[in-house]
RNA sequence: GGGCAGAUUCCAGAGUGGCCAAAUGGGGCGGACUGUAAAUCCGCUGUCUUUCGACUUCAGAGGUUCGAAUCCUCUUCUGCCCA
């Protein structure tokens, strides 16, 4: 299989210009994706872009991944349906020393090798480029019948938030990176999201019309969950590829919670396992679905692609703890096994309190594990609170230091998947 | 510059003087069922309070009224139309 069919196989091309796999075939080819500093760490959405430069890399062809320093400064109005917030400059240069610092775990930036990935900021060539400039040398080239033809701006002129010039200009921006990149880097390959379809459009039409060169692109379907919920958030917000954010744990718990029709999905998008090994896995799946042997691979190999092997140990040994002796007593925890678990949320709690006692609708709310003292009492009285295992459903219910673990600790879980570790200090 | 329409609780979207902490749907959370699935069903979804109830909320500031998300005035923001 060549990248390209590859890549169709994993079900990770949506669009696709003719010519590009011929491009691919002929010579190594330089391509990029660019990355939104939107916020200072990626999260499992970005994954899917990563993984696209990964592939290449694989196939020989080199990656470039751009940081948007300047694109970061307009905000892409795609899939937006309202105008977005500027990022002030500050944040933006720390958002970007966060991405850059993650992209760099993933490629292969050895310089030996003529493949070697690239990290670019688009921000090093519009930081010199007046209005004018820009106007004369890209504005010209395109029609505003063009831009105005693409849905990103079609939908907002319809609907009735309204689009700042700024953002309609985005998709200028963006093309001029492709430009750029094709005159300096010889990149002739954009990837990127269904959603990047337009503005990497723009970006081939200025290469044609500006150079008379020839440009190629493809894009990767949004993920979706087949629940049609978002993908990559949970109640606590965004999975995050950085683990101060979401621990190796989470994001292994994240990947095992997948349902059946989309770990089927998931498996090729997100791992690099072979066909025959995943045709072989889904069987075994559905022979005996129950057994989540597609979740559980899953969860390993994005784990330790994000997090590497040790931390996805731990995390599969937190999993172990918690899940496969849901109903041994959680007396049978050891302090070890209470103290290794990491990734689970902890949380300290003076031993006073525990001496006095303490009603456990306040304990959850003074720990944190609810927000509110009415939340932690609505859900012990709907049968979603359980303290070493054993579920209390009386809002009466007092905390003391005849329950801690070990004279320690605390498990206390909130619905059945949810466990916080309390630590009487 | 002129005219019109609008801003409601996480979102969409009702409500147009008391019956409104505010319909309905979605989302979220929890429960039952199960496989840490899916589908389905049930409960919760402003804060505090064991209950009664109290308090804060319908863009912002004032006002009318016994009483306002609802009426009036000004302000801010948004969309549409005319110049």
């Amino acid at each position: 299989m060549n990248l390209i069919e590859e890549l169709q196989w994993r079900g990770m091309i949506q669009d696709i210009m003719p010519g590009t796999e011929d491009q691919l075939l002929k010579e190594m080819t330089t391509g990029y994706i660019g990355f939104d500093p939107t916020a200072d760490s990626l999260h499992i959405g970005s994954l899917v872009p990563i993984l696209l430069l990964v592939h290449l890399q694989k196939a020989g062809h080199k990656p470039i991944a751009l940081v948007g320093g300047a694109t970061g400064m307009v905000g892409d109005p795609s899939g937006k349906s309202e105008e977005r917030n500027l990022l002030s400059e500050e944040v933006l240069n720390h958002n970007l020393a966060g991405v850059r610092k993650q992209l760099e775990k993933f490629l292969d930036f050895d310089i030996t090798r003529p493949n070697a990935a690239v990290i670019a900021n688009n921000f090093d060539w519009f930081r010199d480029m007046g209005f004018l400039q820009f106007i004369r040398d890209v504005g010209k080239y395109i029609t505003v019948n063009y831009m105005m033809a693409k849905d990103s701006v079609k939908k907002r002129i319809e609907g009735d938030s309204g689009m700042s010039f700024t953002e309609f200009t985005y998709q200028l921006v963006q093309g001029y990176d492709f430009y750029w990149l094709y005159r300096h880097q010889h990149c002739k390959l954009q990837m990127g999201g269904s959603d990047q379809w337009g503005n990497i459009v723009t970006g081939t039409e200025l290469i044609r019309k500006k150079d008379g060169g020839e440009a190629f692109a493809f894009t990767c379907p949004l993920i979706t969950k087949s629940d049609g919920g978002k993908f990559g958030k949970t109640e606590k917000g965004n999975i995050w590829l950085d683990p101060e954010k979401t621990s190796p744990y989470q994001f292994y718990q994240f990947w095992m919670n997948a349902t059946d029709a989309d770990a089927e999905k998931w498996i090729r998008i997100f791992t690099f396992l072979g066909k025959s090994e995943i045709d072989e896995m889904l069987a075994a799946h559905q022979a005996d679905p129950g057994k989540r042997l597609l979740q559980k691979k899953l969860a390993e190999e994005v784990t330790v692609f994000v997090h590497g092997e040790s931390e996805l140990a731990k995390a599969i040994d937190t999993t172990e703890k918690l899940f496969e002796k849901q109903n041994a007593p959680a007396e049978n925890l050891s302090i070890a096994d209470l103290e290794g678990m990491e990734g689970v949320v902890k949380f300290d709690f003076a031993k006073e309190r525990f001496t006095e006692g303490i009603d456990i609708v306040s304990f959850l709310a003074e720990t944190s594990i609810f927000p509110s003292k009415g939340e932690a009492r609505k859900t012990v009285q709907g049968g979603g609170v359980s303290i070493n295992r054993n579920k209390v459903d009386d809002i009466q219910f007092k905390v003391d230091s005849r329950l801690l673990l070990h004279g320690i600790y605390l498990l206390v879980q909130k619905g059945k998947k949810h466990y916080f570790l309390v630590k009487a200090v």
